[in-house]
DNA sequence: TGTAATTTTTAGATTAGTCTAAATTTTTTA
DNA sequence: TAAAAAATTTAGACTAATCTAAAAATTACA
């Protein structure tokens, strides 16, 4: 097995890696609240273990072997998250720190029957879709609302930006995963967006906001 | 908040401290599975931090703040037992290793909900008395099967050891908590027992068996 | 294209937890 | 009650993970 700091460093490179070929040195040390130097150790033992392919100064990509675990705790963090919302009826803004830990149970038994026990659902309370026992899974391709032009409709179905406040400030909008929307107005001077909701309610929304609310492509 | 070493030594303790006035550093180190040496180094530490009551050759006793951390762990390691046992369908043999690393999640909102979200149990599947959110529980005072009389009965209550060897031949025999039965002979020759269990089934158990299942006293 | 800026790595410490071996204290017992 | 045995502690070392400061490599750009 690996140790928890291990796990840490490979879902970090593996989040990281999201359509770039190599991860920097002081990428992994930013997402980690670490030093560079530390990461270069770190990448030094997960290299030898051969989860990591890793050349001085180059940066790193995940292995196969490596990916695999990196997938499996991606799986237990959205699977308890989504049990932290669905079962213990947790907001989702209040369930990222509790799955931080909760991540690195190892036993793949509980967490298959915790899957089980939920009726295998597809995408944690955030939307991130959630892989199988077998670390299958399919990322659908999403664009932000501030893609839309007038009159086009969408369905919330993810969000870029993951922090407390953005997550607060949704729910009490009403805007959360599975929301139906039309855009109803496009504001010139700062690009800020009018939504109309299902139940006929207009919201205001910044252009940031707008850059972060995820629907299908 | 303790690191992980920390909350397994005063779980330990804890155990250990069952109707003693102090636990010996051997006991300790035997029960960690470590050295007595390693044991002394945290007994300092622990002492520092005003968890135990520690003087050099003399053994230690928790004091309240030692308890009250000890107790807590405990009381998330049952509920995780119970929570595997009851939801997620794992026989009573299969949960020990799984609780030893779920109790540490820290989150005392987590464990609460989670002791809601099943009704509050007050034991845990080997029949333990689960603490409540103030680390308020009773110890029911038990006795071994082995001191019942002929034509006398009982509820199986609990066990004394925990081993999953034992735990399944008890499985396989009916013999679990909750269940009634009436004894019916005692072998004089080797202090084995003979109980008649209420669908009017005998089981034969030997002395230890006996020795080892529990009933109120 | 060569110097400056940036990034990354190395060198050397530090902390938590552990170990072995030796020294010390307590307990047992003859 | 004094040696022997057992228990405990100390001393010194090791590993994992981290840090700071300095050195080395890469990249940027004048």
């Amino acid at each position: 097995m690996n140790t928890l700091a291990e796990e840490n460093y490979l879902k970090s490179i593996y989040h990281l890696s999201m359509g770039v070929a190599n991860v920097s040195t002081n990428q992994i040390a930013a997402s980690l609240n670490t030093k560079a130097s530390s990461v270069t150790d770190m990448l030094k033992k997960l290299a030898d273990k051969a989860l990591i392919n890793y050349t001085r100064y180059q940066g790193v990509s995940l292995t196969p072997s490596g990916e695999k675990i990196a997938v499996n705790i991606i799986r237990k963090h959205r699977l308890w998250e989504y049990f932290l919302v669905e079962k213990l009826n947790f907001k989702w803004d209040q369930v990222h720190d509790m799955a931080e830990e909760m991540e690195h149970i190892s036993s793949a038994e509980l967490i298959n029957r915790l899957d089980k026990f939920m009726d295998y659902p597809q995408h944690d309370p955030h939307g991130e879709p959630i892989p199988d026992c077998n670390g299958l899974f399919n990322t659908p391709k999403l664009k932000p609302i501030s893609a839309l032009a007038i009159n086009e409709s969408g369905v919330i179905s993810g969000v870029r930006d993951h922090t407390t406040s953005f997550l607060q400030y949704l729910e009490k909008q009403g805007l959360t995963i599975g929301i139906k929307f039309t855009v109803t107005e496009i504001i010139a001077f700062d690009h800020s967006v009018v939504l109309q909701m299902e139940n006929k309610k207009e919201i205001h929304i910044s252009r940031e906001v707008a850059n972060n609310l995820l629907i299908p492509l």
